[in-house]
RNA sequence: GCCCGGGUGGCGAAAUCGGCAGACGCAACGGACUUAAAAUCCGUAUUCCGGCAACGGGAGUGCGGGUUCAAGUCCCGCCCCGGGCACCA
């Protein structure tokens, strides 16, 4: 066949057409004899464009997808959309645009890209979560919660970002500012608000982790750990003089005979008993830290007057306030013991305060005031009545005994965890679905009524409170107990509950009387591979893990985690910052596209560098890639059909191709350095070119054949094209991934280094395998290393078959 | 401060088990083809010293030590970069 050049717009708007004609092409089965397999990519917010940060994720996932097909795998990989949330009532108000038309529009786009790129999904599971047919569900999924007492209303001090105009989780603060608004400090507001009881799982979410360990990065297991943020310690009560019990919580109950005063926060109840002027003093350190952004903080606090009791030895000390303590850790209290926390002897010694040591070093004395550092080391307990003498570890656990014995405290266990506030104050999100009674109180809409429906036209002002509480046909509603008129809950539900079921939702996404049957979960589930960014490390994957615990506990799953396999893929970086949108630094897929194919795009994109890496976009590179595209064209249609050469080259390529199949097939079953793959497909592109006169017919088909394969996971496009000038019919990638043969695969010849003392000073070519006797004579007898061992002794030798000779002398 | 990653040519990187450092690609340079350019094909390329050259010699994976016949890889101590957590009691 006379060659032709690679023109990939032909090509991939060829097979797009053809591809796109047949709706079952990249069907999960519903009912299959195969093994399953669940490979997931973390659904993108629908911002209007894909960029190349999208497409590094999407060609992981579909390489993967397309290798699991073609090893006889039952294989589902679903997408969908993320597509509540603010970015769409920002361009609403920009562009004077209904958030759902803006949201709907851009979902049209990016899916014509998704296509245009051949990613292998089943559209027919796609999942919008701003339609009602979703997010009814996610209101399904509120009255279970509060059903069983896990979903709460409380009025508390929550983190609002004035710039979103709305309520933030705890994880949605970054260094004490908005996690979309990098500058601006997060303020506490004290409001009325909807939380989901994430603690009550703070202990399950932690020893999990465990079960994850080896194929969750560590890195995620950590961050997570972290999160949670466990700590075991003592509650114990001083009784406040004139005032009752306060209670502190201590991780050093041992140290409490050196407590020389009683530290509270400046929101705790306390203060509310003292004067006037103590109150505003704590208010002003309250409105002090919340318009400070990150870094160090100075220590500052105040007496208090008070005098509290230490229930161990009955001494009275100071109460102060502290900026230092914080109210949502603990109880909002602390027992300064200055001798050994490094903060509390900051604040005492800047206010005067007494130190005073109770822990000796095991193998040294009890530290002589004064002290220039507290020492936070165990030790042995002194001046501690009837526990003095005991090591720190022993006296930690019976005193926290016995304060529970004596019933001032007890041993007790905090988390940094907190409970996942879940109203905003927004328009594009989930209504939650309850209504507020003036004799009933708060009233769950019953499941029958469900969804709320979100308004379509709202005027969106981004002040301060829900768009939706200006809409009296949506407020306006009776109390499905009494029928009397009530008004709407008008909070929607933070979009972070959106993701964090969306994954079960695939499997039965049409369902309409239950979120999703039980039996098709049981069959998918858990997800075998999950792909995404490290961003998520937090969010997204602990409230996805908090929610499959819950659905277990409500009795809608038996499993315990979702996700067996996670892996992180690196971000692609440009101009210094994350590839996004609100950034402005994408490149958009369509351009690189158009330029030079979506199989280059795709192929580059896990080229330029392991994937879990993260990868500076640098346009030149893309180059390189499209040549190598271009070669394998040329090569295959010049070669397919011709008489061929002598064959004297044929068992060289023969053995080059199956060791490349050897290899990108160990890539993807164990550590996925595609980057590597690829590599190793332009070396036996460059030896086909340099054997091409001399390969037979025969080979040049078989070799051909292989190419084809290979390349099918990376660049669908190319390898169909080819797959079809061989005279194939059908789908490249529902043919069966090819066994490379080890014996076609082993190398006949290998050369020999030869060291001396560990310079080499000689080569040669033996047989492989030739064992370490034959290995060292053969050295021996060559005549550079004659010379070089001339006039010295041979201390040693070492043969490695296959690897070097060193010959160490004197 | 604590906990994870990472540091290799001009650049992206490779070296999976301790065994030839720099595969593959980008950029660069040289050649072939062309009236010319593009495209394509072939070649050169870590660096320093000596040589017209074939070649020979030395150094080299952030820094300093160590183990070993042999270290990018293992051990000890530092430096730098990235990420996470951070008055969390």
């Amino acid at each position: 066949m006379p060659e032709k050049t690679y023109d990939h717009n032909q090509i991939e708007l060829k097979w797009h057409d053809q591809w796109g004609s047949d709706p079952d092409l990249y069907k999960a089965e519903e009912n299959s004899s195969r093994p399953k397999y669940y490979v997931l990519e973390m659904l993108p917010y629908p911002s209007g464009a894909l960029h190349i940060g999208h497409i590094r994720n999407y060609s992981i996932g579909d390489a993967l997808a397309r290798y699991m097909w073609m090893r006889g795998y039952n294989v589902l990989h679903p997408m969908g959309w993320d597509a509540f949330g603010l970015p769409a009532e920002n361009a609403a108000i920009k562009n004077n645009r209904p958030p759902r038309d803006w949201t709907l529009s851009n979902v049209e786009k990016m899916k014509k890209t998704h296509s245009r790129f051949a990613f292998s999904y089943d559209w027919d599971r796609e999942v919008t979560t701003c339609e009602p047919d979703y997010y009814r569900w996610n209101q399904w999924f509120f009255n279970r919660m509060l059903e069983k007492g896990l979903a709460y209303r409380k009025q508390a001090l929550v983190n609002w970002c004035n710039i979103c105009a709305t309520v933030l989780a705890n994880e949605q603060v970054v260094d004490g500012c908005c996690w979309r608004h990098e500058g601006t400090p997060v303020e506490q507001r004290a409001l009325e608000q909807w939380f989901l009881r994430t603690t009550a799982y703070a202990e399950e979410l932690l020893n999990d982790i465990d079960k994850l360990e080896g194929s969750w990065p560590d890195r995620v297991l950590t961050m997570q750990r972290n999160w949670i943020g466990r700590s075991e310690g003592a509650e114990v009560d001083f009784e406040v003089v004139g005032h009752g019990p306060v209670r502190v919580f201590t991780t050093r109950v041992d140290t409490i005979y050196g407590a020389t005063c009683m530290i509270i926060a400046p929101e705790h109840e306390l203060v509310a008993k003292l004067g006037a002027d103590e109150k505003a003093q704590a208010r002003k350190m309250i409105d002090a830290r919340a318009n400070q952004g990150p870094g160090d903080v100075l220590k500052e606090g105040f007496n208090t007057g008070l005098r509290a009791i230490n229930p161990f030895n009955g001494e009275s000390v100071p109460v102060w306030v502290g900026n230092f303590v914080l109210m949502g850790y603990g109880t909002g209290a602390i027992m300064a013991v200055p001798a050994h926390d490094e903060r509390d002897f900051e604040f005492c010694t800047q206010y005067g305060i007494d130190i005073r040591p109770v822990i000796r070093p095991v193998d040294g004395t009890l530290p002589e005031l004064p002290l220039k550092v507290a020492c936070g080391d165990y030790g042995i307990v002194e001046n501690s009545g009837p526990w003095s003498g005991k090591p720190s570890a022993d006296a930690r656990r019976e005193m926290a005994a016995f304060a529970e014995e004596k019933g001032f405290g007890k041993a007790a266990i905090t988390y940094r965890l907190k409970d996942w506030g879940v109203s905003r104050q927004r328009y594009w999100g989930t209504p939650i679905p309850v209504i507020h009674c003036t004799t009933c109180g708060v009233v769950p809409v019953p499941d029958d009524q469900l969804p709320v429906l979100l308004p379509r036209q709202v005027a969106i002002t981004g002040k301060g409170r829900s768009p939706l509480a200006d809409v009296p046909e949506f407020v306006n509603a009776p109390c499905p107990k009494c029928g009397a008129p009530s008004l709407r809950e008008t909070d929607t539900m933070d979009t972070f509950v959106d993701s964090s079921w969306y994954f079960y939702r695939y499997c039965d996404s049409k369902n309409s009387t239950a979120p999703y049957d039980a039996k098709k979960i049981d069959y998918w589930f858990p997800i075998d591979q999950y792909i995404g960014g490290v961003e998520h490390a937090i969010l997204h994957l602990i409230y996805s893990r908090f929610w499959t615990k819950m659905m277990r506990d409500v009795g809608l799953t038996t499993i315990d985690e979702p996700v067996k396999k996670l892996f992180t893929q690196g971000m692609v970086i440009r101009n210094g910052a994350k590839m996004s949108k609100s950034v402005g630094n994408v490149v958009p897929a369509d351009d690189v596209a158009d330029k030079y194919g979506a199989d280059t795009a795709r192929l580059f994109a896990l080229f330029a560098a392991p994937p879990e890496k993260d990868v500076d976009w640098i346009d030149a590179g893309v180059e390189g890639v499209y040549r190598f595209l271009g070669r394998v064209y040329r090569y295959a249609t010049r070669n397919i059909g011709t008489p061929g050469g002598d064959g004297s080259s044929d068992a060289k390529v023969l053995r080059k191709a199956h060791q490349v199949l050897q290899k990108v097939t160990e890539d993807f079953d164990s550590r996925w350095h595609f980057n590597t793959s690829i590599a190793a497909m332009m070396e036996l592109t460059n030896d086909l070119y340099a054997e091409e006169a001399k390969i037979s017919a025969t080979a040049m088909e078989q070799v051909i054949t292989i190419f084809v394969f290979l390349l099918a996971p990376f660049a669908p496009y190319l390898a169909q094209e080819i797959w079809a000038e061989l005279g194939n019919e059908g789908p490249v990638f529902r043919q069966k991934w090819p066994a490379f043969n080890p014996d076609l695969a082993r190398e006949t010849d290998v050369e020999i280094p030869v060291q001396v003392n560990g310079k080499i000073r000689a080569r040669f070519t033996v047989p492989t395998g030739l064992d370490k006797a034959a290995l060292e004579a053969a050295a021996r007898a060559d005549e550079k290393v004659i010379a070089a061992l001339e006039g010295k002794t041979i201390v040693k030798v070492i043969a490695v078959p296959d690897k070097l000779v060193n010959i160490v002398v004197k």
